[in-house]
DNA sequence: GAGCATCATAAGCATCGCTTATCGCTCGGT
DNA sequence: ACCGAGCGATAAGCGATGCTTATGATGCTC
């Protein structure tokens, strides 16, 4: 008997309907007939009638229900006990944040991490996305927010979020006056940008988003999102930033604005070592599956990485 | 959780070593490591201490094999009452035997199903192979015992056991002499032989198998084992005939001999069509994956058809 | 240092669980 | 009586899974 198989079985008594019962399961009505098919096939019964008004249980597919939903809710009470084991034995999470994306759906991320599992410690640094990628490679963390695209073949990274590039440029500048920014109205203009060596992916991401035809004109870099925006209030040069972080930030002298469709964005990523992942680092990732207990949606925002 | 890498677990905990719990299993060794592998990574912790003289459970791998054992338990349990309130239904399995094989293997297969399932009704007909096929693609019959192979593409047939053909001969014959029958000595003999439309694929077989350099003779057809064995006491003829069958006929006048190695041989087989198995034709089969509650041997000597 | 036992990794393959496309059937409305 | 909608089933295709064999890495014993 498989799990998976008797939750289906459930779902469809309660809807009594294959199309419905197999929405609510996020997948194809084929596939659920399919799957009831098979369950009927191991057990050697008709556990459904079907028909054209949608279905009923059997006789022996009542006993089957009942005993279907005894084992899911075993099965789930052991989940939650091991669980609650787990999360008793505590340990040690190596996490890196990057400077770029603090705040917001990251802090949310591991604020939900240390509320579930208590007994963890989770030891966090700070860096960018090229040293945290380091800190991977090395196996001095565990997992840490980048921002991709990674060159690296051997990290994997599951994308958590997606924030827009706004261009700060400086208050008195002609650009400030324009609503929206077409992409020719920056080409050429003097910017200044983080060093390509502190995240290429993300570099070179956004440089063919803004700079889709060239004309990118970069007068020096700057290490950060802050130093980026100082260096924009001194009045002769542009930069893109993150949304969130930009206005987080909140430097005077400097415009935020955005741009012409379609709308250049930045990624937040999770990055891990898909050959040494922890058990931690596992279940911090396992947690970017599931909704949050009190989440009115059924289906996670944050899409697993195939 | 996946109720078999459970199982998995628990075998692996009663051996503290994955090479004797694989072969436990009947799987590789590799396939074991890899499932549970993934059930630690689904659990976000480790399990398992392994070392190079065996393993161990870790604090939380002892939590999770008690939730595991209990989960297994609940639903096999679940099974179980299942199982009981299909054979309380009942309901009526159409089978059809044939003369060649009655006996033995076939009648234990039935008599078991017939005491695990006492509110079924078999209602059972005796014929040959290929009328036994004509009543499964008519849907007359839910399964039928048949001498395989079968030519039919769109029926599948199990292998419930194989038995020896033996030459039968006249008592006086040159051959009764023999201890053992080469081949090229019954190449251009007289022989008599079922009509090759009772089982195309049998005939073929047996023909292959003791006259595979041609010199088949054939005299004349008789329509079954018994004729074939009084038609060989008539003294001028031989024929091919199961060992089980032609030892329980004990027709005077006949001697029965073995071949030279490579002993030709005959199978006997469940047939059923695939796409329209019922259920209870579906108990029958998986009854002969699972070894009878009796049974010392873990391992059912009935391997199923891939 | 060699050999053995143990578990892990790599690569390959058959099967599984899903998808989309479509079919067959029933029922209700016109 | 016909058409369209709703319902579940079948067919074909494809990515993922669970296994295999081959082999590697490690530790222990002699």
């Amino acid at each position: 008997m498989d799990l998976r198989r008797l939750r289906y079985f459930v779902v469809l008594d309660e809807e009594l309907n294959f199309t419905r019962a197999a929405r609510r399961l996020h997948l194809a009505q084929p596939a659920l007939s399919q799957q009831l098919r098979t369950l009927e096939r191991e057990l050697g019964a008709r556990l459904i009638e079907r028909g054209p008004g949608g279905c009923t249980l059997t006789p022996v597919g009542v006993v089957a229900l009942a005993e279907a939903r005894a084992v899911l809710a075993r099965a789930d009470s052991a989940r939650s006990r091991i669980d609650a084991a787990i999360r008793e034995q505590g340990g040690r999470l190596h996490l890196a944040y990057t400077r770029s994306a603090r705040g917001g759906l990251v802090d949310a991320v591991v604020a939900r991490f240390r509320r579930e599992n208590p007994n963890v410690e989770v030891i966090a640094e700070t860096g960018w996305t090229a040293l945290n990628v380091a800190g991977l490679l090395s196996g001095k963390f565990d997992a840490a927010f980048v921002r991709p695209p990674l060159y690296e073949p051997e990290l994997r990274c599951r994308i958590l979020g997606t924030e827009e590039l706004l261009l700060a440029v400086p208050a008195g500048h002609p650009l400030a006056g324009l609503r929206r920014i077409p992409r020719e109205a920056v080409a050429g203009e003097p910017a200044v940008m983080w060093p390509r060596e502190n995240g290429p992916g993300m570099f070179d991401r956004t440089v063919e988003q803004i700079w889709p035809d060239g004309g990118f004109t970069l007068l020096r870099h700057e290490p950060d999102d802050e130093q980026l925006l100082r260096a924009v209030a001194g009045g002769s040069v542009v930069a893109a930033v993150p949304a969130g972080r930009a206005r987080a930030l909140r430097v005077p002298g400097v415009r935020l604005r955005r741009f012409v469709a379609p709308l250049p964005t930045i990624d937040i990523g999770l990055a891990f070592h898909p050959r040494r992942v922890s058990p931690l680092a596992q279940r911090l990732l396992s947690a970017l599956d599931d909704p949050p207990p009190d989440s009115a949606s059924a289906q996670s925002p944050l899409a697993p990485q195939k």
